[in-house]
DNA sequence: TGTCGGACTTGGAACGATCAAGAAGTCGCA
DNA sequence: TGCGACTTCTTGATCGTTCCAAGTCCGACA
């Protein structure tokens, strides 16, 4: 009570001060606040009153400790780098942070050493600071999967387990290869039959998955392939020197992309040439960057369903962090299409 | 005792087991880890050697209760936007992030009512669960400072009060005018005379500003501006549109424009009308984004020296939490060109 | 030898919440 | 009226850390 009394003006107040103004015991303001059907009508109304005109809100540590958790998910961020991964990015981690919320969830953002995929995630850990991470850098295997499974940590990946199909853990992925499939189907139902792919280097899972789409649709509408693909880094240089060499050697009417970086290589190039843009060769990147809404004429891409992917994240960190530890299966989410003029005219 | 031995292997380690497995009591490790000065060398050796083996890292949320802070950071983020603010706001969290751990703290994101500036900092205040704010969202006023400071919570803004210069509270900002001015008399330099600006509508203070540079650049080469000017919306289209009539009406040599969006539609224009980008008419944008750099010709561009601003505001916060609260001065950090092909050649 | 001071260590309390039980109040039914 | 069963509310302990004030140890000094 001395304390109560003591209370200085600056302090917010404590169960115990909302307890004393509605005149009943602190766990009962406790249930009021976590268990209202424990409680009878008219005191639940009671202690609601002396919360609200107290403008009372529990203290996160006390709960934290009492609760062993902190409400809090790690998500590791890269540092930054100059290429169209950063914005998307950037675009889940919005979309990741208004999903938390709504799930009584915040986002805490880290770094660690870029070189070592595995650290800051340990100190997080071990002082309790999260209850689970949200691991997107995959891009180049997973270490970090295992790592935390062995910990027990619970986390979600966004991206599958290439390297370890038989992973129980939690994933969610967007079907890149559904992507370049549409993009290069929708470029053959234009008319073009001669469409190339620029993608990544062949240890790039993700860039090989992509490329498995374009190369379906060749297939299935009877086309040949070979010859048509190039593999580079994800520069816009790359993307540039592939396609000169592409037209030159297979004259292309169209281009799928495994990036907007790699396609705005492409429109480059067609730009030297005096080629016009959707006229003459048409173009679709991935992404649906800044860059391909700004750019002119405006590049078709594809786009991640980044919003969905937030959601799936966190109803199966929901699932994690709420039941003991269940066999979570993997989530692949089918991205669309962004059609501008560098599609071009149907050719028919 | 009992706790200790009932332990199972997946709970972290506590201060009591480290304090057993030293022969040492609880208070002796607290001291290791917080004043290692008041142990005996000897002493402090072997608790060291505890906390490795047991890889203890003090519990958060106790620690947090009972020193009452959180040693964290709120950084409200806005919905996302189609706009190159965003990769610029994008920029600035990484390094923040980078810059806080390197302080000892970790960076919270949250999210709020779109249509209310101050929705979502007072609930994390209440909670008590961040140490202080970092507030971002400035360019429409800058209500958040003057409720956060009547509440008593530290915070630093990003961005002046432009509002209210007296204003005691801390803040950083990038000198937008300077920025301006040193675009334009790059162009100056290059011979360009007729140089012209596009900019935001007149009640944005940062665009004022920005246009305050441009316009200083012109008087004090006794050039005039009238007629030089236009005002429009932050987006593609109005670029190309004020370029179009400003073409006409003024026939510019050169174009500084508040943002890459806004030079991304004067290349446009430029485009569309065959002339070249830089060899006939120059273009300077702003914010040095992912769209400037990878856009061809590249897009000169003023960069705000965000890494420096992190830094500033970190060293700020510090400041506040540290001491009891003293007043704070402004940081005025002065952006760099980045001069790409669209600066164009010397015309002397 | 006894006492004093300083260096170092110790147990107890507190931070503010929740959990686990027990106490008080309410109701129905014989 | 009395008893059990259920609802409603209260009390004491606890989460893991740091703060507080008192305790122990040791050599030095008279």
């Amino acid at each position: 009570m001395s304390r109560t009394s003591a209370r200085t003006s600056a302090l917010p107040p404590t169960l115990a001060d909302v307890a004393e103004r509605a005149g009943v015991s602190r766990q009962t303001v406790s249930n009021a606040v976590n268990n209202p059907d424990l409680l009878r009508a008219d005191t639940l109304l009671r202690v609601q009153q002396a919360i609200a005109d107290l403008g009372y809100l529990p203290n996160r540590a006390a709960r934290n400790l009492r609760t062993r958790a902190s409400h809090l998910i790690g998500l590791r961020i890269q540092a930054v780098q100059e290429g169209t991964a950063n914005a998307t990015m950037d675009r889940f981690v919005h979309s990741l942070v208004e999903t938390s919320r709504e799930a009584g969830y915040h986002v805490l953002l880290f770094t660690g050493d870029p070189t070592d995929p595995l650290s800051g995630y340990d100190d997080l850990l071990r002082s309790t600071a999260v209850d689970a991470f949200v691991v997107t850098d995959t891009y180049l295997g997973n270490p970090q999967a295992e790592w935390l499974d062995s910990r027990r940590a619970p986390f979600v990946a966004f991206g599958r387990p290439w390297e370890n199909p038989e992973s129980t853990h939690a994933w969610v992925d967007v079907d890149g290869a559904a992507g370049c499939e549409s993009a290069a189907r929708h470029l053959l139902d234009k008319g073009h039959e001669r469409i190339a792919w620029i993608g990544w280097r062949k240890d790039s899972r993700i860039g090989e998955d992509r490329r498995a789409g374009w190369h379906r649709a060749m297939k299935q509408a009877g086309l040949p392939t070979s010859g048509l693909a190039s593999r580079v880094e994800d520069t816009v240089a790359s993307g540039a020197e592939a396609s000169e060499v592409l037209l030159d050697e297979a004259a292309p009417t169209a281009f799928v992309c495994a990036s907007d970086t790699l396609a705005m290589g492409v429109l480059q190039t067609l730009d030297l040439r005096g080629l016009r843009v959707g006229d003459d060769v048409a173009v679709v990147g991935f992404d649906d960057s800044q860059v391909a809404q700004v750019v002119r004429p405006g590049l078709s891409s594809v786009r991640q369903p980044l919003e969905d992917v937030a959601i799936e994240v966190v109803t199966a960190l929901e699932g994690l962090l709420g039941r003991p530890r269940v066999a979570q299966q993997g989530v692949l989410l089918t991205p669309s299409l962004v059609v501008r003029d560098s599609s071009g005219p149907d050719r028919r």
